[in-house]
RNA sequence: UCCAGCGUAGCUCAGUGGUAGAGCGGUCGGCUGUUAACCGAUUGGUCGUAGGUUCGAAUCCUACCGCUGGAGCCA
């Protein structure tokens, strides 16, 4: 049995003999077809004297092929011209030059079979949709131009970011979902339990999770990171790429309870190996965007940010700027700007002073390197200095962070003194420490969140418009 | 969690103490190789919820709910 180059082993509706060609391919003929066969959701019909035009979307790409159907040739033209947008058909026919502007193709049909109707509740109209009014339709708003161009994109960055790696030499490594460390300083966790709420196993007067299912208190993952560095000093590069969940009651444009984010992690590499790494995939993503998908961003383009492409060519064509932690603070302080958070050695840059940076001195992303060690968490490694570590933070413009990062400590006698600093015991840690204890080498990894860096890449400015379906605090509807 | 703003037709909004409105959409008709079509008609409301002030509340007050923006936290 052979398929042609599209062929669909879809069950098909009824017409069995020719495979479906998807929209996208048909406009990119460079010759008629005489017979083809398309299937897809009707965008908008308008009605002439004796036929009708039918634009026709497949989510194959952004755009429609325009279908006619004709009453002479057509038995159930009179439910043809009751369909509206959203219903769902398959058209066979002959695609033919179009006679008139706008569009190359045109598929003049021999028969439609009308799927599944689609009536005048359908909340989707043409054109002039929210964000805000899309997202309480999650549903239905992948069939939106915006939101079809937002999930394709969001594929095809799914695609290069292992291909990034792969052809850099990473091997991709699945940490768990569930893990029984809490103690990451990164966020609040959602806990992962089989006991019964309303009746808890308890052992004096506290409740007993040796009785629970993994025998010990345990939650979804908030990073792959400790992981990831196991695995990484064995084979050397290795990158996870895996959903994060953060329990946080976190309300902004920025934060998702449930994101995906992207970890690799690199033996025998600094931190200045760590923020090469980094700027490269930052790039990689951009100029894969703008490669595979220019439909789309031109629609982000026109539609969502008017300077969106302009700024991505930009980052693209110049260095990432690179400051240290000391010297960002210094740059803040003599700026002249008035902040309402006050700046100083030892202080978190706050998101006005983040944006400053990033967005009115440098005009670019900027990489703040060398940061206090006690603003940061156990595993960073700790610099000559003795007062900083080695931890990056790679702020864009209109976003702030988009990927965290350090060389991590690799010496056991300094790890073990920075987990007591932090009020860890290191006995509940062996197993990481093992990897200090046996064969230790210097090695560095970062995080970037996935949805932040579409965030950048669309120029959406709402996490809840990169996810299909969101999670935040207080919703998990779909 | 904190601060601010906003909840009026399916959607986007106007209406700021005195009869509930417009555009878009939908429906019907007309016209037409159209393409965010065009022309005409028409449809459409518990003004977020509950209470209060007032002769009278979409409008003023209180609480709650929801949404949005910002902050904190972070990716």
């Amino acid at each position: 049995m052979s398929f042609r180059a599209h062929s669909s082993q879809f069950p098909s509706v009824n017409m069995a003999q020719l495979s479906p060609t998807p929209i996208k391919d048909a406009l990119q003929s460079t010759e008629p077809i005489d017979a083809i066969r398309v299937q897809g959701w009707v965008r908008t019909r308008r009605d002439s004297k004796d036929f009708s035009f039918i634009e026709l979307n497949d989510g194959s790409s952004l755009r429609n092929l325009q279908i006619i159907a004709k009453k002479e040739t057509l038995p159930n033209y009179a439910d043809i011209q009751k369909l509206s947008t959203g219903a769902s058909v398959v058209v066979q026919g002959a695609l033919v030059a179009s006679q008139g502007k706008g569009q190359k193709w045109e598929l003049v049909a021999d028969n439609i079979e009308i799927v599944g109707t689609a009536d005048d509740s359908y909340p989707l109209q043409k054109k002039g949709h929210t964000p805000e009014f899309l997202r309480e339709i999650a549903h239905l708003r992948p069939r939106s131009n915006l939101f079809g161009s937002v999930f394709r994109v969001r594929s095809r960055l799914a695609f290069a970011v292992h291909e990034f790696f792969q052809q850099r030499g990473f091997i991709y490594v699945h940490t768990p979902i569930i893990t029984g460390s809490d103690c990451e300083g990164a966020g609040e966790l959602f806990r992962v339990s089989t006991i019964d709420l309303t009746n808890p196993p308890r052992k004096n007067g506290e409740i007993d999770y040796t009785q629970d299912f993994f025998a010990r208190q345990t939650y979804l993952t908030v990073s792959g990171q400790l992981e990831a560095e196991a695995l990484a000093l064995a084979l050397a590069k290795v990158y996870t790429f895996g959903p994060t969940f953060r329990a946080e009651n976190s309300n902004t444009s920025r934060h998702a309870s449930e994101f995906w984010m992207i970890e690799p992690e690199m033996a025998f590499c600094d931190l200045n190996g760590n923020m090469d790494l980094a700027e490269e995939f930052v790039k990689y993503l951009i100029a894969d965007a703008r490669k595979h998908c220019p439909d789309e961003m031109e629609l982000f383009a026109t539609f969502v940010d008017k300077e969106l492409l302009a700024r991505l060519d930009f980052v693209l064509e110049r260095p990432f700027q690179r400051i240290a932690y000391t010297d960002a603070v210094d740059l803040l302080k003599k700026s002249g700007e008035r902040f309402e958070f006050p700046i100083g050695y030892g202080l978190n840059l706050q998101s006005e002073h983040e944006r400053w940076l990033t967005e009115k001195h440098f005009k670019r992303p900027v990489t703040v390197f060398n940061f206090p060690k006690e603003i940061k968490p156990f595993y960073m490694r700790v610099s000559d200095d003795g007062r900083t570590v080695a931890a990056m933070d790679l702020l864009v413009p209109g976003i702030g962070e988009i990927v965290g990062g350090s060389q991590r400590e690799e010496r056991l006698d300094v790890l073990e003194e920075n987990m007591r600093r932090h009020n860890m015991d290191p006995a509940d840690y062996k197993w990481y420490l093992d990897l200090r204890r046996y064969g230790t080498v210097p090695h560095s990894g970062f995080g970037l969140g996935f949805e932040r860096m579409l965030m950048f890449v669309t120029g959406v400015p709402n996490i809840r418009d990169v996810i299909p379906f969101a999670r935040t605090p207080g919703s998990a509807e779909f």
